[in-house]
RNA sequence: GGAGGGGUGGCCGAGUGGUCGAAGGCGCGCGCUUGGAGAGCGCGUGUACGCUUGCGUACCGUGGGUUCGAAUCCCACCCCCUCCGCCA
């Protein structure tokens, strides 16, 4: 949500983020409405601003046992004017609501200008992509001979965009979830969270999913949605409150299942676990200081970069360009991995400075130390560390060998009983 | 699913029609005290908005209603809790 004040005062500044994004301008609409609701308001409150005061001489008069009648008639002249104001005043408030709430953020100055992917900026690569003395295969090859991803089956369960794990698969994965968990948690100080996977409308709101993308996600017939991000109840636990300076920045992690009925709806990556309907996720969220939350950003990504690093996987960071941003984002990281099996770097995590959009949908706050009154937004970041799923296809391509057996990378073996090698029959 | 109880400021908790933006406590800030800290004492401490630099308005879960006047009475809704039932 964007502050009508700092509107008021930055109407250029306003569009021209916007334009950056690609949309028209609206601020001189904006500022009309609230010129409009601030008139309103003052003409509501110089009526109760008259009335308060015939409401006390009326008290008055009565405790003295004199006679009131002409006053009261005065003041009864004022219920109309007050009650059709304030409807006024709620419809124009409503009217505002519906013209910034489904408005993205504003880019940062330093993110990239640009339309679509061909704008974003590559920060840095790491590691080199494996090379083959045989014909590498994509994942669904691989794991299809191996016995132990079959996605037949779980169409038949579940229908398409869906995937059944199995045996050595199916353990890979749960050993990515505990070992990208363990590093976030021991290592970089991020709290290990465990959220309720439903919420209610106001989360999804407070992260910016409702009400422009209600049909990305899922929802159950009592009207919870299913969170397609740990992002929105790790995040919405700073909702509402006012924290302390000192506790800032507060760091959590998550793995949660991940449900986005979007997937798939453009035809792309029909093939293999790519993009699916429901996946494992370990999240990374940061509620930061405003001061402090550009390198906040620079942390978490070094935090979601440590794990490809051990994995001994090839990434590149690339920095999105306006674009290319999400709904909440300011500024953002796309980390990709290298996918032998594409022949491409493929997203694997996406770390964002959401600045304080967030936290003003949902009311998040946090007093500054050293003086008695007062309160700010926090800014809030959110990042993978990283896509488990996606981890497991990059695990599987980058470590496949000739004969099709996959080699267990060296930090994940303490997860996996000290496996080496998954194997067809495994 | 059935029955009951309850939502008040950063937190706890009084308050049943005007003297309530709201007692008291905790916390927090400043000061006194101390070698220093603590305790103790004193003072101060909600948020948002509007017009204007001092006022005004609103907010006691949300929205309506009654009334000259609502935290307080009525209605609807939302949320939380407890007990019973069911259940991983």
């Amino acid at each position: 949500m964007h502050d009508i004040r700092w509107i008021r005062e930055n109407a250029e500044a306003f569009d021209a983020g916007l334009a950056r994004r690609g949309l028209d301008p609206i601020a001189k609409k904006v500022l009309e409405a609230d010129a409009r609701r601030r008139a309103t308001r003052t003409k509501v409150q110089e009526a109760k601003n008259r009335r308060n005061g015939l409401s006390e001489q009326i008290g008055a008069a009565r405790r003295r046992g004199e006679e009131a009648s002409a006053l009261v008639a005065e003041v009864g002249g004022l219920k109309d004017l007050i009650r059709d104001s304030e409807a006024e005043e709620r419809r124009l408030d409503a009217g505002i609501e519906e013209l910034l709430s489904p408005l993205p953020n504003l880019p940062a100055d330093d993110a990239p200008d640009g339309f679509d992917e061909t704008a974003n900026v590559e920060v840095r690569r790491v590691g080199e992509p494996p090379r083959f003395d045989f014909d590498a295969q994509d994942h669904v090859d691989l794991g299809a001979a191996l016995g132990m991803m079959d996605f037949e089956a779980a169409a038949r369960i579940s229908g398409a965009r869906f995937v059944v794990l199995e045996g050595g698969l199916a353990r890979l994965e749960r050993a990515l979830a505990n070992f990208m968990l363990d590093v976030q948690t021991e290592e970089f100080g991020y709290r290990e969270t465990k959220p309720p996977s439903l919420v209610r409308d106001a989360a999804a709101y407070g992260t910016g999913q409702l009400p422009k993308f209600a049909g990305d996600l899922f929802r159950t017939e009592d009207g919870y949605w299913l969170i397609p991000t740990a992002e929105v109840p790790l995040t919405n636990l700073a909702g509402g409150r006012i924290l302390a300076e000192d506790d800032l920045p507060i760091r959590r992690v998550a793995c949660t299942p991940c449900y986005r009925s979007e997937a798939g709806a453009a035809g792309k990556d029909t093939r293999g676990m790519i993009r699916q309907h429901e996946f494992t996720k370990v999240e990374l969220v940061a509620i930061a200081h405003p001061d402090r939350s550009d390198e906040e950003l620079e942390y978490m990504t070094g935090c979601a970069e440590a794990i490809l690093k051990r994995l001994g996987l090839a990434y590149r960071v690339v920095a999105l360009g306006c674009g290319d941003l999400g709904f909440s984002a300011r500024k953002t990281y796309d980390i990709e991995v290298w996918l032998p099996g594409q022949d491409a770097y493929r997203e694997i995590s996406s770390c964002s400075n959401c600045g304080d959009f967030q936290a003003r949908r949902m009311d998040a706050r946090f007093r500054p130390g050293g003086q008695p009154r007062g309160t700010r937004f926090a800014h809030t970041l959110n990042g993978s560390g990283l896509a488990v799923g996606r981890a497991l296809i990059a695990v599987v391509e980058n470590y496949q060998r000739a004969d099709g057996a996959v080699v267990v990378p060296e930090v994940l073996r303490p997860y996996m009983g000290s496996l080496e090698v998954i194997r067809a029959g495994g």
